[in-house]
DNA sequence: CCCAGGATTGACT
DNA sequence: GTCAATCCTGGGA
């Protein structure tokens, strides 16, 4: 099982343990692939200047969810570590209930189904109006890995400060990531 | 109050 | 590869 204190830690360490981890809301989903932290000293995190009514969720308990709007289109789903700090949900595996998922989605590929943090989003109607709920309660739950996973590591996707830092994580050359990560030289 | 700028996606050249 | 869609946050004045 997974704890609420899983939670309870940085999000840079909490992202790489998602890697694998099954996550559904009303019972469809799959498995995370790819994921980005965020945190406090951040500048790249809606955190980074303090507590405002959007990113009140971010300084709330952890293993509850912030989703905010993006681009004023999108939902994108985090799950809260430390105070200030989340962990970005950027793409799934889509393993269970693909039929709701693909009804939501219209027609598109499996692998473009949960393939970024909009579309996953989409695909198991995620919005707003979820902002702040448990982890641990329905609508949502989580199950642990059933394997060991291979990690890649690299830099976060679509943001203009801090870009170096390597926080992004994902399931090593998995068909359902956002986006590849570069060839390691 | 104002308005620049997004943790994106999909359509199009 | 380029670019518009769309809205709302929040920093700055």
């Amino acid at each position: 099982m997974i704890a609420p204190d899983f939670f309870a830690r940085p999000s840079s360490e909490v992202a790489a343990d998602l890697i694998g981890v099954t996550m559904l809301f009303n019972g469809a989903g799959g498995a995370i692939v790819e994921t980005e932290a965020y945190h406090g000293q951040d500048p790249a995190s809606h955190s980074y200047r303090g507590r405002t009514p959007r990113n009140g969720a971010m300084f709330g308990p952890p293993g509850h969810v912030y989703v905010y709007r993006s681009y004023g289109i999108h939902w994108c789903l985090n799950f809260v570590c430390l105070p200030g700090s989340a962990v970005l949900i950027r793409a799934l595996q889509p393993d269970v209930d693909l039929e709701a998922m693909r009804e939501r989605r219209g027609e598109v590929a499996l692998r473009l189904l949960c393939s970024g943090p909009g579309r996953l989003t989409e695909a198991l109607g995620i919005t707003g109006a979820h902002d702040g709920l448990s982890l641990f309660e329905p609508p949502f739950a989580l199950h642990p890995r059933t394997a060991e996973v291979m990690l890649e590591i690299g830099t976060r996707i679509g943001i203009t400060k801090a870009v170096d830092e390597n926080l992004r994580f994902g399931a090593k050359a998995s068909p359902f990531l956002s986006k590849k990560f570069p060839a390691t030289v």
